[in-house]
DNA sequence: CTAGCATGATCAC
DNA sequence: TGATCCTGCTAGC
C-alpha cells in the first residue's frame, strides 16, 4: 500500500511513460466517465506526487487527482518503450514489491480487455495504465489542486522528487536541499502546535505527508521515541533527527519499491532480508526486539495498529519542577 | 466458499 | 468512536 514512496514511484512512472504524450482516458467501470471526458485526448504534460496523492497536469489546464487509499492500485502494460513497475499500489501479500517489467513487451497490441472494476484506463501509443479501487479520483482545475496541496504537510520525498526532475533538466538540483530544510522547519512547527501523541501526529497528513503505518512505527523505533510522547514535547534535536531519518528511509523506499528499515547488523544473517528482516517492529508483536530482546507491543490507536518496543521506546523521565 | 484483514481517510454523531 | 468507502488476498470452514 501505498505510503508516500509508492506514490512518488507512481509519479515517476507516469512522468516517464505518459509525460508529453497524448492519452486516451476512459472509465471501463463507468464511475469516472464524466470526469474522464474532460481530459480524454489531451496531452499529459507532467505528473507529480505530494504525500500519498498523485497529480497529473493536462494540456487543457485540468488535473487528475488520485488517492489510492487502502485498496487502490495501478497496473501497467505496454511495449518495449514502456517499461518499469508492473504494478504500484496496494500489495496483496506481505512481501510484494513494486519492481518488474511488463510481460507483453514483445507482442504488444494495445491494452487487454479490462478485468474487474477498472475506474480509470489511460492509454498512450506505447502502453496503458489501469486504476482500481482508489479512495479519490477526480478531475480538478488548478485552484482546487492548490487547495489540496495546501492542506498537506511537508513531504519528506520533496528532495527525491526535485532530483528526479533535475535529471530531466526540469528543476534545479540545488532546490532539493533547500526544500528539505524548509520541510523540516514546517514539520517542527506543526509538531509544536499539538499535544497529540507523536505516534498519532505522524499519521496526520497535514503534519507530515506520505508517512503511513509502517513508516510511522519504524521511524519511531529507529529514533527510540515513544509513540505516546506528546508531539510538542519532542526536542528540537530529536525532531531534526526524526525528519532526516524519515527522509532517508523513504528515499530508500522509492529506490527499492519496498519498505526496508533495518540496518544490516540488525538482521538475522541466516534469513532473507525481504520480508522477514525488513522491519524492526511492524507486524512483529510478541516477537523479540532486534535490539533488546523485549517483546514487541501492539495496540489499536485511532483505528490503526501501532507497534513499538516498550523497552527501546520509553518516554523520557518526567523532570520535577520543584 | 466466505469472513476477515490490509501500508488510508472522511464523515456523522 | 464507529460506519463507510471499496478491492483482492488469505485463512479457515
Amino acid at each position: 500500500m501505498p505510503e508516500g514512496h509508492s506514490l512518488h514511484r507512481l509519479a515517476r512512472q507516469f512522468d516517464d511513460v505518459f509525460g508529453g504524450q497524448t492519452v486516451l482516458v476512459s472509465s471501463p467501470q463507468g464511475r469516472f466517465s464524466s470526469d474522464a471526458e474532460r481530459i480524454d485526448g489531451h496531452q499529459l504534460e507532467h505528473a507529480f506526487a505530494k504525500g500519498k496523492q498523485l497529480f497529473c497536469r493536462f494540456s487543457n489546464d485540468l488535473y487528475l487527482r488520485v488517492h489510492l487509499g487502502l485498496y487502490g492500485a495501478f497496473s501497467f502494460g505496454g511495449d518495449q518503450h514502456f517499461t518499469g513497475a508492473s504494478s504500484i499500489g496496494a500489495p496483496r501479500k506481505i512481501g510484494e514489491s513494486e519492481t518488474g517489467t511488463t510481460s507483453d513487451a514483445e507482442s504488444y497490441n494495445g491494452p487487454p480487455a479490462p478485468v474487474g472494476a477498472v475506474r480509470v484506463r489511460i492509454v498512450s501509443e506505447h502502453g496503458w495504465a489501469d486504476l482500481r479501487g482508489p479512495t479519490a479520483c477526480e478531475v480538478l482545475d488548478h485552484d482546487r489542486v492548490q487547495a489540496h496541496l495546501n492542506k498537506l504537510g511537508p513531504d519528506p520525498l520533496i528532495g527525491s522528487a526535485v532530483r528526479f526532475r533535475a535529471a530531466k533538466g526540469q528543476a534545479d538540483i540545488a532546490d532539493s536541499e533547500t526544500l528539505l530544510e524548509a520541510g523540516h522547519k514546517e514539520f517542527r512547527a506543526n509538531l509544536l502546535k499539538t499535544k497529540t501523541p507523536i505516534g498519532v501526529a505522524l499519521m496526520n497528513q497535514s503534519v507530515i505527508s506520505g508517512v503511513g503505518n509502517i513508516y510511522r512505527a519504524e521511524a519511531l523505533f529507529r529514533n527510540r521515541i515513544s509513540p505516546a510522547l506528546p508531539a510538542n514535547e519532542l526536542s528540537a534535536q530529536k525532531t531534526r533527527k526524526l525528519w532526516w531519518d524519515i527522509v532517508s528511509v523513504m528515499e530508500d523506499g522509492v529506490r527499492d519499491g519496498k519498505i526496508i528499515t533495518t540496518l544490516p547488523e540488525d538482521r538475522d544473517p541466516q534469513g532473507v532480508i525481504w520480508p522477514d528482516n525488513a522491519y524492526y517492529v511492524y507486524q512483529r508483536q510478541g516477537m523479540q526486539c532486534r535490539k533488546c530482546s523485549a517483546r514487541i507491543s501492539l495496540a489499536e490507536v485511532a483505528a490503526r495498529k501501532l507497534y513499538w518496543c516498550p523497552r527501546c521506546q520509553k518516554r523520557p523521565r518526567q523532570r520535577h519542577s520543584t
